[in-house]
DNA sequence: AAGGCTAGTGACAGTCGCTGACAGTTGACA
DNA sequence: TGTCAACTGTCAGCGACTGTCACTAGCCTT
């Protein structure tokens, strides 16, 4: 009843069992994204990841739905990161603008988070690979429209509002992530490949959202 | 020499050999969503939908790229339509003026198009299935970006602007497509399933879509 | 310290979507 | 009428994914 085994199992704290899944979980995501970036997404098998890794196939399709979604693990944490960020605007901040301070504040401090999962080099190619893979694009978009719906949530609340009553909030962020989809794509397609300039290019395309849907573009 | 068979292939008109591909798409895509909307989709084998028409499942794969693509038939339709609307827009109206007449248009005179081909009930089954079907959402909204880029050229060429140079066409678009694609969904969720109360869904979304990005909610 | 419990895993077999290769059939056209 | 090319069916096989079952190894109690 004095030491029970090597790991004290402080409460809350994880232990040898969930941080042994935790590093395959992490190992599956690296020797998968080491694969599909250097021989592309369609021609790595899951068997060739779970040879990498040593482990069944069987194992890969229990930490993975899919082969696809082995790729998103990290932009999932992006995204969180995103949706903290917007809930920690301050209220009084009218909501299209919560949005936007909230994605340039997020993209400022991603930089170190992304690190500790992979190097931030490998993310980008990862995420150019999405842009560039049929089969990962529409996986991508299919979360992105999962995540709005919180999104919308959040602003509803912020503004007090029953988000099944008035649309605006719905309104807001559909116009919103359109132009953030937009971003991502042109940035996949461009030549920088650092936060800094993904960053540069949020600001500037969110800046010119309401002049190009008023009256005309003639100065 | 003389009589070359029954069909005399006026020129133009298509022979024998293109009718009988014709019926057989046809008769793959009737089988397809009749068995999709009653079944479920994933519940539907491809093995189910040949024998349903009697080809084999090779030339089921030579029709359609994949079990879901069979889905989208029409929906290509509907697109060309709205596209071909903008393109007949007057060049003196405003950019999001044009975009939004040219949705509206289309859907005054989509309807005896789609019955044409399949009961308008039964698209209107395929749609609210899309929706609720991971794998052809995804595909959904793949094929969604593609037509953007389509009508960003358009909307450039309306403007007499170079869309590699100026980024305001594809945020108009991007945002547009937003709200767009906001409509289908809740239209989607909703109880009225006619084409009119899609029109007006569209038209209320799009009427909202500045005051929302503007300033403030409250009155 | 020992033994029971069970989450996590591997091995294996099977389903389904999809593709390549090859051969047979049938409109199109000279 | 015969040749050609387009379509099609058959078959064999790959890769993604799932169900099942037995086994290993953390864990928890006593």
């Amino acid at each position: 009843m004095t030491a029970r085994g090597v790991t004290p199992g402080l409460p809350g704290l994880p232990g040898l069992r969930e941080r042994k899944k935790q590093r395959t979980r992490d190992a599956l995501v690296r020797a998968a994204i080491e694969l599909f970036t250097t021989q592309g997404y369609e021609r790595t098998t899951v068997d060739e990841i779970v040879a990498a890794v040593d482990v069944s196939q069987r194992t890969f399709f229990r930490y993975f739905a899919g082969k696809e979604q082995v790729v998103f693990a990290v932009q999932e944490m992006v995204e969180a990161r995103f949706v903290e960020s917007l809930r920690g605007r301050p209220p009084e901040e009218p909501p299209f603008e919560a949005l936007r301070r909230a994605v340039l504040d997020a993209w400022d401090s991603i930089g170190e988070s992304i690190e500790q999962f992979v190097p931030v080099e490998m993310y980008m190619r990862a995420f150019r690979m999405i842009e560039s893979t049929p089969a990962l694009l529409a996986v991508q978009m299919r979360r992105t429209a999962e995540t709005e719906e919180e999104i919308v949530r959040i602003v509803a609340a912020r503004e007090g509002l029953d988000p099944e009553e008035d649309p605006r909030p719905w309104v807001a962020v559909a116009a919103f992530s359109g132009v953030m989809q937009l971003a991502g794509r042109r940035w996949g397609a461009g030549e920088e490949i650092s936060v800094e300039s993904m960053r540069r290019l949020t600001a500037s395309l969110l800046e010119r959202l309401e002049p190009s849907l008023a009256g005309d573009w003639r100065r």
